[in-house]
RNA sequence: CGGGGAGUGGCGCAGUUUGGUAGCGCGCAUGGUUUGGGACCAUGAGGCCCCGGGUUCAAGUCCCGGCUCCCCGACCA
């Protein structure tokens, strides 16, 4: 390509909406505009870079025996009211009518189709499994698109999905895929780390998040440096002897305080329920400072308001969900820690909770500050594992201006669910290992779910089994993020000057640059350029009369691996200058020895992110 | 959806306080001088100052309404 034929521009300053590195070097490039929040258009030199991306993911997912198919992105809504998700969903689902009025959406994923082909076209056991996978686009209405490509509303995706007999067939299946992710990243050269995440909107048993390290990233992950768990902040737990033993018992060899200030303050013996007032002591600090009690000896009352969950098949009930009244929940937790909501709504079943809202608390007879369950009827509560019914605590009394100590969690409220719904903080033990954890952000590249029979048994996607029976097929579904992938490179493969590309996704693998305007060194460029494109070697050949420092500032903005540049100065000697462009120093080399040199580091940077012997062999 | 900010040639910005001929840098065009890190000289083109209404002799500037974009949250590949 010759830079003065090539459609786009590059710009010197830093436009004003770049948000992060990336998304400034990919605008200056010339490489992505945006069209509308969220949306961008691809020039040139980013679409090769799209396209290489693909075809690598597609490498590695025909590797483990996926089949290429494409889903339309216009579905019939009809689909999607079969799986519930069409009313589960909220306004990031594009809904329209077609000219008869048909409703139709735009789609955000494709779980409902490729479900729909799976039943029309697997029907026994001798047709499993299978994977197909499609490189495709989706719309999500995102309520805030940001980050350049990082989030943004119209993307392409990478998307697989996988039938199994059984569940032991998809753990093991699994696994692969998790295996080729980690190689499509690599070979972007995207550092990732592998977390336990939430099922999200797609439901399932288990799922994975492939990370992007960085501060700029928009998840939270929680790690052990130790024994290397890794986990989304929504899902990460804990090691709770380390949270309630260990450290309740070091906290009270600590303070002399502990259970003897409860009745110290109060004169009550010990495991006796006692109303003491506190007035104006509204927070779990204040009241707990009153009382010259720990924090983890109290309990936190938090009311969560939760819509029924519109469960499974469709129906037309569903389509007055939002009308209906919302339920509040108590959940209950050790006054030190942090309600997590996302394991909270997991915990109930329900696809989300929300704080209830001051009014709702009025109405309820709810005394914010001076809440427990303690008393209460007609509520759901939650207990959070932190709470033990061997322990006493102080609590809200449900009255302005006076709390309850010697509260003991089952003996004096009932507790409906139990479980783990609090946040992991910094610090807190390993789950695994006791370790501290500790947090990073990252931007989630790809993510993998073990679906199970969500979609294919409320869709009836069943086989016959050996056995002669009907069964619903076990699901996985694996997605990737092309333009984020896109992002996390430059992110990941940058300097202060500019994009620094991985040969492998490259727009161009040489950048050959002349400078100066003497015939010799035109001739000779034009001679070296012709050479090239004829062997089909990538080079980008700036051809452009302008002064060395901007052909220069270019080629380190725009990035390519492989930098070629001849000049009077080099010709001089007979020779061209080669410099890669991660590194600082060039080299000279004889015009008769410039092709083998650059053939070579054409290797030498492929190996740089080549998988090995690590990726699987084709298993079907 | 809450809270904050911004819309002025292609890009980055000033001008708005105090209403009075729309400016600067980069880019672009033409000619010339240059050519190892975003050169220089000269000449030139390019604007519904986001949109709609209002106040005024006069609105980029003041008032009302709307739209779009950005940031911090809530939400997600």
């Amino acid at each position: 390509m010759r830079f003065s034929r090539m459609f786009g521009k590059t710009l010197r300053s830093k436009p004003a909406e770049a948000e992060m590195p990336s998304h400034e070097l990919l605008l200056r490039a010339g490489m992505i505009a945006r069209l509308a929040a969220g949306i961008y258009n691809y020039m040139p030199l980013a679409w090769r870079v799209v396209r290489k991306i693909e075809n690598i993911m597609r490498e590695e997912m025909d590797a483990i025996g996926g089949q290429e198919i494409n889903m339309p992105v216009v579905h019939p809504a009809d689909l999607w009211k079969e799986s519930g998700r069409y009313f589960d969903i909220g306004p990031e689902m594009v809904r329209f009518r077609d000219r008869t009025g048909r409703d139709m959406v735009l789609a955000m994923t494709h779980e409902e189709t490729v479900t729909d082909l799976a039943r029309r076209f697997a029907g026994s056991y001798r047709d499993l499994p299978f994977m197909v996978y499609q490189i495709q686009t989706k719309f999500r209405d995102e309520p805030r698109p940001r980050g350049g490509l990082v989030r943004v509303r119209e993307f392409v995706m990478k998307d697989a999905y996988s039938f199994h007999r059984d569940a032991s067939d998809l753990d093991r299946y699994y696994e692969e895929v998790c295996a080729a992710y980690r190689n499509i990243c690599r070979r972007c050269g995207v550092p990732v780390v592998q977390v336990l995440s939430d099922v999200g909107m797609m439901g399932g048993s288990q799922a994975h998040e492939f990370m992007y390290v960085t501060p700029l990233g928009e998840d939270t992950l929680v790690l052990c440096p130790e024994c290397g768990y890794a986990a989304n902040r929504e899902v990460a737990t804990v090691a709770r002897d380390g949270l309630e033993g260990l450290q309740l018992r070091a906290e009270n060899a600590d303070h002399p305080g502990g259970r003897e200030a409860i009745s110290g303050a109060t004169g009550v013996r010990e495991g006796k329920l006692e109303k003491v007032a506190t007035p104006g002591k509204n927070t779990i600090d204040l009241v707990c400072g009153y009382l010259g009690v720990s924090p983890k000896r109290s309990i936190k009352t938090m009311v969560y308001a939760v819509h029924a969950r519109t469960e499974g098949h469709a129906g037309a009930a569903k389509e007055k969900a939002g009308s209906k009244k919302r339920e509040l929940v108590l959940v209950v937790l050790r006054g030190d820690l942090e309600v997590n909501e996302r394991k909270l709504a997991n915990l109930l079943r329900v696809g989300e909770v929300e704080p209830a809202t001051p009014e709702e608390m009025k109405e309820a007879g709810l005394v914010p500050g001076y809440m427990s369950p303690v008393g209460l009827k007609g509520f759901k509560v939650v207990a959070d594992l932190s709470l033990r019914e061997d322990e006493e605590y102080v609590a809200g009394a449900n009255e302005e201006g006076y709390h309850l100590t010697g509260v003991r969690p089952g003996r004096d409220f009932p507790v409906d669910y139990r479980g783990d719904v609090i946040v992991a903080r910094e610090g807190d033990p390993c789950p695994r290992c006791g370790k501290p954890l500790k947090w990073e952000r990252g931007i989630e590249v790809g993510n993998t779910f073990k679906l199970g029979v969500k979609y294919s048994s409320s869709m009836g996607a069943t086989f016959r089994d050996e056995d002669g029976r009907d069964k619903p097929m076990v699901m996985g579904c694996y997605g990737m993020g092309v333009g984020r992938l896109l992002a996390c490179i430059v992110e990941a493969n940058r300097d202060s000057s500019g994009i620094m590309w991985p040969i492998t996704v490259a727009p161009y693998q040489i950048h050959l640059v002349t400078l100066g305007a003497s015939p010799r060194v035109r001739e000779t460029a034009e001679a070296v350029y012709a050479r090239w494109i004829r062997e089909g070697k990538e080079v980008l050949y700036d051809d452009r009369d302008e002064s060395a420092g901007v052909k220069l500032k270019d080629a380190d903005l725009l990035g390519m691996p492989i930098r070629v540049l001849i000049s009077d100065r080099t010709l001089a000697d007979e020779q061209v200058e080669v410099k890669l462009r991660r590194d600082e120093a060039p080299k000279r080399v004889g015009l008769g020895e410039l092709d083998k040199v650059v053939s070579e580091l054409v290797a030498s940077e492929f190996e740089r992110f080549s998988v090995g012997a690590s990726r699987p062999a084709a298993e079907y």
